[in-house]
RNA sequence: GGGCGAUUAGCUCAGGGGUUAGAGCGCUUCGUUCACACCGAAGAGGCCACUGGUUCGAUUCCAGUAUCGCCCACCA
């Protein structure tokens, strides 16, 4: 009896266990480490999207991961060094308010500090206040175990990260990151402060990005309301959807061309109920097809009256604080009795109750004109608030992004340009919206939990911050927290006191931050031999609807910091979409957790799913891919041992492959090969699998059929032979094929026969399968089908 | 309002100026204890959204229309 040629070969092979067999194999055998020793050119660097941990998990992340995952399979096997760290985005508003509504907590920033505060175990219906180091703590403290709960499902699903490459948005690395960069920017003059009107959320009372914003339609109602020329008493008729803004008001405007009203210009009219004069001006924006065709301007009711109020000079003329509401004390410009009157009904009162009273009262004063007309019409929201922005006029840190500076916007829609797009269409995207920026990019933030902007002010003699003279640490003091830290020169006991200084209050907005992610991971002015190994990345994976923020901001900071693109390529991947083709929500995702599929249908068929997704293609949820892919994982299993139990070999005596069948099916399986490399070469990972997969149905339907009795037949020793190492050949080559896509069954299978991983085997060579088919023609096995 | 993409079998999707347009699922039928029941084989099933144009020839290229989705936009 012959010795079994593969002994570790089971009688019954089985899909069972693998997943944690070789989670943990490859860990201890640090199959995805990251060799450090090469240099750039041999090395494929991943700037991963670090999931924002505070969300829940969900299918949309098992689908995109694992796309950027067969990638780095793939290149690992072509004989790079994969550099494919892993961050978490801890840092923002989604961890303030996760913890918040986790332990039922609120940041009050004039709190001192509590070092014996535990939260309630349970949330209760009234938020604590604690002090701001306090709330991080708990911020630190709830992200871990998220964090966790991410690495548990990367692993279980076979993503081949190096975790000894990870990092946090927040940690002390990023902060380190984040500050450098911005204190670079500031000395280069690319970060600046500016005093403007700017976008503001009432509820979180921070500024936001334009990045941040999103129209959505809305219930407004057309007020007419008359004011009366200051000449003749003639009223002219405005229409506003705002008429709480009337006290605010500072001109009218028509068009230029608009014949209606060209008499007008230059003349003033007062404003009913408050009675203050303002004057008449013509420009272009105004739309003579818009309500009555004449606006009116007010400081600030939309972004509009913001290009207004810029371009003609006007007054200023606020009336809403930061909490949204109509300030308390009666302006100045109003001094008619009635509108000191009129005024003091509104103060106090948010933008909605305010419209109500101001309506009622211009209907009251016969100065509306009938009833207000009902319109739908775009609201600017932040796209994690549920309450309009209003525009206040704050203080606030930018960076400029091309917003202003038409040649600094060329600069960056070339990189855009340079940039090797996946698929190609989505590059439109970035070209428009860099093409349509109205201003720089704003990165202060008025909240707590984020990256401190890293400077000083000192306080003049009055104790009043002198802004445009900020002190700055130096850059081996970094990361600092201003709020308790004192500037070189200064004592914490000059803090707030004339003569002494103030920290900035505020944080960096959470793109400031992920916008380094290159640098963050790669080691940027921290291990500048990594750095210098990894820098500019081959890829940036990520979802399409982020490029102009993440995307974006990326290229900026690279841009202006080194001068190069961050990376040559971006791959950017679709939406999973539900049975009924919408976007698959968070609440919807949670009905089916990624760990429940990888339990029901084995971390292979979930992934066989998801490289059906191409890239930038959205993709049906399709529970029936996984069980064709599991289907595969199986096949793969069972035919690579019939294979292997029929002596398949490819490292025995010099054989070679004579006989004319085997020779077509490894012709035909060259071109796979090179067929998979090509798509791969392109990410087009669904294209890679998909040939192999047609290639390896036919090799076990036919091939394997008709060359079984040969092989096992002693009496034609040559043809034995060939069959044996051909099948050996053909069953090593797919399994490496299917390597980036199942790492589980192919590695599992490996392990029968060969001592190392597949996943640091050599991806295959077309032309070396060629050699043995000594130029066959690849037609003949579908003939011999 | 501007831009991008999609529209191919009941479903999910490939494909591509040139014989009869493909796959998987589903469906129907058949088979199998000798790798594989978490199986295999065979079959039925298509005015390739619509209308024009270019061409010897269009499902493929071009233009327009419709529907769906997405991105963007200056809220009077």
């Amino acid at each position: 009896m012959e010795q079994p040629l593969y002994p570790l070969m089971p009688e019954k092979p089985t899909l069972e266990g693998v997943e944690h067999r070789f989670v943990e194999r490859w860990e201890d055998q640090g199959v995805y480490r990251f060799d450090r020793t090469r240099d750039r050119a041999g090395v494929f660097s991943i700037d991963t999207p670090p999931p924002t941990v505070s969300g829940s998990l969900h299918v949309g992340h098992v689908f995109s991961y694992t796309h950027t995952d067969c990638v780095a399979r793939y290149q690992r096997m072509t004989g790079k060094s994969v550099f494919y760290p892993m961050g978490w985005d801890d840092n923002g508003l989604p961890t303030e308010r996760r913890v918040q509504n986790y332990f039922g907590v609120r940041c009050d920033p004039s709190l001192p500090y509590d070092p014996n505060f535990t939260p309630p175990a349970e949330a209760g219906k009234d938020q604590i206040a604690i002090s701001r180091r306090n709330f991080v703590e708990l911020c630190e403290q709830l992200t871990v175990e998220d964090e966790k709960a991410f690495e548990e499902l990367w692993r279980r699903l076979g993503i081949s990260v190096d975790w000894s490459h990870t990092y946090q948005t927040i940690d002390s690395n990023a902060r380190a990151a984040s500050q450098r960069a911005f204190l670079r920017n500031l000395a280069r003059g690319e970060a600046y402060q500016s005093e403007a009107p700017t976008l503001w959320d009432v509820t979180f009372q921070t500024a936001v990005a334009q990045a941040e914003l999103e129209d959505r339609e809305k219930e407004g109602a057309y007020h007419r309301v008359g004011f009366k020329r200051t000449d003749s008493g003639e009223s002219i008729f405005i229409e506003t959807t705002r008429p709480e803004m009337l006290p605010a008001c500072v001109a009218l405007v028509a068009n230029p061309d608009d014949e209606r009203y060209q008499p007008l210009f230059g003349k003033t009219v007062r404003t009913p109920l408050f009675d203050v004069e303002v004057p008449v001006v013509a420009h272009r924006l105004a739309d003579p097809e818009k309500g009555s065709g004449i606006a009116m301007i007010c400081t600030f009711g939309d972004v509009t009256d913001v290009i207004w109020w810029r371009e003609l000079q006007l007054d200023t003329r606020p009336i809403l604080g930061w909490d949204g509401r109509i300030l308390r004390e009666t302006p100045s410009w109003i001094t008619a009795a009635a509108g000191i009157a009129t005024y003091e009904a509104i103060a106090g009162a948010t933008v909605h109750t305010a419209r109500e009273r101001l309506a009622s009262m211009l209907t009251e004063s016969g100065d509306m004109v009938g009833e207000a007309r009902k319109i739908m019409h775009p609201v600017k929201f932040f796209e994690k608030g549920d309450k309009p922005l209003e525009i206040v006029t704050t203080r606030q840190w930018y960076i400029k992004n091309g917003g202003r500076d038409l040649d600094l916007r060329a600069r960056l829609v070339e990189r855009g340009r340079e940039l090797n797009w996946h698929p190609e269409h989505m590059g439109v995207r970035y070209t428009n919206w860099v093409e349509g920026l109205t201003g720089d990019w704003l990165i202060s933030r008025q909240r707590f939990f984020g990256v401190p902007i890293p400077v000083w002010y000192p306080l003049d003699a009055e104790g009043n911050p002198i802004y445009d003279q900020p002190l700055v640490p130096s850059e081996d003091q970094l990361p600092i927290d201003p709020a308790s830290e004192a500037p070189a020169g200064y004592t914490n006991e000059q803090r707030g006191v004339a003569g002494g200084f103030m920290g900035d209050p505020d944080v960096m907005d959470t793109w400031a931050t992920s916008s380094l992610t290159p640098q963050i991971a790669g080691g940027w002015e921290r291990d500048n031999d990594l750095w210098s190994r990894v820098f500019p990345f081959n890829v940036r994976p990520q979802a399409h609807e982020i490029i102009r923020t993440w995307l974006f901001s990326t290229v900026v900071r690279a841009h202006l910091e080194s001068g190069v693109l961050p990376w040559s390529d971006a791959a950017i991947s679709g939406w999973i979409l539900d049975p009924d083709r919408n976007k698959m929500s968070k609440s919807k995702g949670n009905v089916v957790t990624p760990m429940g599929l990888l339990d029901e249908h084995g971390s292979d068929a979930v992934r066989y799913w998801a490289a059906s997704g191409r890239p930038g293609t959205d993709t049906a949820f399709d529970v029936g891919q996984m069980k064709i892919g599991r289907r595969l994982a199986i096949k793969v299993l069972n035919a690579s041992k019939f294979a292997l139990s029929l002596k398949a070999f490819t490292d025995g005596a010099a054989a070679d492959v004579t006989e004319p069948l085997d020779r077509a099916m490894l012709s035909q399986l060259s071109t796979v090969v090179a067929d998979a490399t090509e798509a791969f070469e392109s990410y087009n990972y669904t294209k890679a699998l998909e040939v192999a997969e047609q290639f390896f149905w036919q090799f076990c339907d036919d091939y394997v059929e008709l060359v079984k009795d040969r092989v096992y037949n002693d009496a034609n020793a040559a043809g034995q032979k060939s069959g044996r190492l051909a099948l050996g050949i053909a069953t090593e080559t797919y399994l490496k094929l299917f390597a980036p896509f199942l790492p589980f069954v192919t590695d599992e299978v490996w392990s029968w026969w060969k001592t190392d991983s597949v996943h640091n085997s050599q991806w295959p060579a077309a032309a070396q399968v060629a050699a043995f088919a000594h130029g066959a023609d690849p037609k003949t096995m579908d003939a011999v089908s």
